[in-house]
DNA sequence: CGATATTAGTCAGAGAGACTGACGAAATGG
DNA sequence: CCATTTCGTCAGTCTCTCTGACTAATATCG
């Protein structure tokens, strides 16, 4: 190193950093980081754990742990899985919901500010960029 | 969420994955992700404790808990700071050094499919867009 | 100079998060 | 229908990370 990566990794923990002190400070304060980067992950039809976990790239056994946690605190809950017996939907629930869409705000302003940096073109290069590298670097996709 | 940020973390999974595979199998096999995290920050001139725990956003605690590690197993040292007697600084030692070519080999051969992926000029644009997020970014700089 | 404030790093303790291994229950596929 | 796979949990352990308190050295400023 010092490669892309790095300097991708620390935007991202910049990222992080300004979600996680906009929830806390609207109301979301119990939300640790892990649960937080689990939640992001988490679709709107539902996933089941196994799927979460690859998704997050975590064992199915720390997925289990946090959503755990994420469950008793509100923000998502489980269902049964018509498919499958043993397995059970997690999806948002109200509080996950409402906690994503305060998420969503900083991540908007957070992405003007690096479009002011940038440029319009330059930012939604990155953007597109970085979403056509999931094809080689996201386990789930 | 689903922000940029998600899929820029998701990059830098895969990227730390291969990374500390490929150190592995090259027998750096005692190192941890947290430790390499540590070691892909430490410039070549050396570094304060602060300074380190600064860059790699983590305390200063978390920095000496780790810095104890990777210097029990040789891969870096500190050293006396001249400028200050409170102070030491830390540098890459021989093993360090060549964990970190041995790093940088798989870094060229990601960042080299990424350009496969992305072809030349996209590639070299989101390389220049994310060293130029760090002004807005990196605590450190 | 000398009192005060700041900075560098360590010690101690606690909690969270991540892993491996083993398991029961349900589904799948010959 | 039996063997295998998959879904999730239980148990245990280790690593990482933080907060708080502290010592020693340095910087600031009247």
């Amino acid at each position: 190193m010092t490669s892309t990566a790095v300097w991708m990794f620390v935007a991202v923990r910049h990222v992080e950093d300004r979600v996680l002190e906009h929830l806390w400070t609207g109301g979301y304060d119990d939300l640790t980081l892990a649960q937080a980067r689990m939640a992001a992950r988490l679709d709107e039809s539902g996933m089941r754990l196994t799927e979460l976990a690859a998704a997050a790239q975590v064992t199915k056994q720390t997925a289990g742990f946090l959503v755990d946690q994420l469950e008793r605190a509100g923000y998502v809950r489980r269902e049964p899985d018509p498919r499958d017996a043993r397995a059970r939907l997690i999806r948002l629930a109200d509080r996950g919901l409402r906690a994503r869409e305060r998420a969503r705000e900083i991540e908007a302003i957070v992405e003007s500010e690096w479009e002011q940096h940038l440029g319009v073109e330059r930012m939604e290069a990155l953007r597109a960029a970085v979403l056509d590298l999931r094809e080689l670097t996201d386990p789930w996709n």
